[in-house]
DNA sequence: GAGTGGTCTAGACCACCCT
DNA sequence: GGGTGGTCTAGACCACTCA
């Protein structure tokens, strides 16, 4: 298959091509792709593969499936789109849609929680936090801040903040903690005075204000980040 | 098994009853379920059937599944607000808060689609739309401006703009059309020009751009909805 | 090394859509 | 009736985790 990736799995490899294929424009709007089967034979995996592959296109929305009919092209390939159920790291995020991560620190710090942060974190009196401050780029394009904070807890005893760099879940799970899932709330912000360095001159940011639990239920961290509108697209298939 | 009911799917049978046994408490939070194995024993189906029905557990953050360890229940009692994963109507959403949802039709009109309609609706050459200008309200306070595109084809042929009232699904339902998913995109929108009468001195949008397709796959909406921040909380619970 | 979930195969039967 | 997607089976091998 052109383009196919050893490290991934097969279905992935399959979606990924059908995603290079609609892009370049192999199937229009509203046409139909081959049936399953025939996908089936010409990518010469099993059928399960290819529905496989297939829901990765219909869960990025980029096509809908009919019953007795076919799948079909929804012409929703364009741009960046994030989808918004699917918790991973920003980096992983980026990466996957074919650009270069970056990140670029601003400020870390070990620090007194504030009231907030203390709550929601479910912090002991006393217990501190790192502080993080970060720019998220994209081939080198700033297209997120971020502010995050992590109990002071779950990272080592010889832990130095000069250590930190790379995501957050990097430095998780470096110290044996795996976020597996996030409450987020969505919020749309016209502030000038978040920010630092390469962004509009008038930014609107999409907020995602997130606090991320481990399997068992502990809140590991929070996570307060703004993409600057235009730069990143986010998105999701809802359903009734 | 336990409540099956004969007219879903064996894994949809399979997920209820697991959702109803974690639900009064055969298993603790943390605890582990049993192998995908002894499930699939003990309901007398495969494994793959297991394996959808598991995956339905996870999408609603009841469980949280570790390669080589197994399947853990989590909390799951977190309360986010309006779930953007769930499509229902708006009207729903608010009365589902315990709020009284209304709706303010600023203008409605039959006309000549543009060209992002036409692409995205699928029209043919000479299709008109029906397109709506909607104020929605929750306990009388504007919490959302919408515009709304459904292509004429849809409605019936002696429909009349003047009897459109309500919301969105309840017009599409009345002709028979019933939207089951949509393709959503979410930005951050500052712009004084959008919106009118009860509304911020300098309002910031979340917009939610929602192209609605029903059962076959067939778009049926194009609905373009800006929540003014502060007045109404999206939010979702994000898995890995 | 034993047990777990992740992926994949090669079939099968069914419900649905279209002509 | 013929083709399509929806579901399901009974295996198989692999990668990962943990004792």
């Amino acid at each position: 298959m052109p383009g196919e990736n050893a490290t991934t799995t097969l279905s992935e490899s399959v979606a990924a091509d059908l995603r290079r294929r609609i892009a370049q424009g192999e199937w229009a709007n509203g046409d139909r792709l081959p049936s399953e089967h025939a996908l089936s034979e010409h990518y010469g995996v099993s059928r399960a593969t290819i529905r496989t592959a297939l829901q990765d296109l219909e869960s990025r929305g980029m096509t809908v499936t009919r019953r007795g009919v076919g799948t079909f092209v929804t012409g929703q390939a364009e741009g960046v789109r994030a989808d918004l159920r699917q918790l991973e790291s920003l980096s992983a995020t980026i990466g996957a849609h074919g650009r270069r991560a970056g990140v670029e620190y601003r400020s870390i710090a070990v620090r007194v929680p504030d009231e907030r942060e203390r709550r929601a974190l479910q912090l002991e009196d006393g217990e501190e936090v790192l502080a993080t401050e970060r720019a998220l780029t994209a081939d080198g394009e700033t297209v997120a801040f971020s502010n995050d904070t992590i109990p002071r807890r779950l990272l080592g005893a010889d832990f130095s903040p000069t250590e930190v760099s790379g995501s957050l879940f990097e430095l998780l799970e470096k110290n044996g903690v795996r976020a597996v899932s996030a409450v987020t709330e969505v919020h749309a912000v016209h502030d000038p005075v978040i920010g630092w360095g390469d962004r509009p001159k008038d930014p609107t940011y999409l907020l995602l204000s997130q606090l991320h639990f481990d399997r068992g239920g502990t809140p590991v961290a929070l996570a307060d980040t703004y993409f600057i509108e235009g730069r990143f697209q986010w998105g999701l298939v809802r359903h009734r």
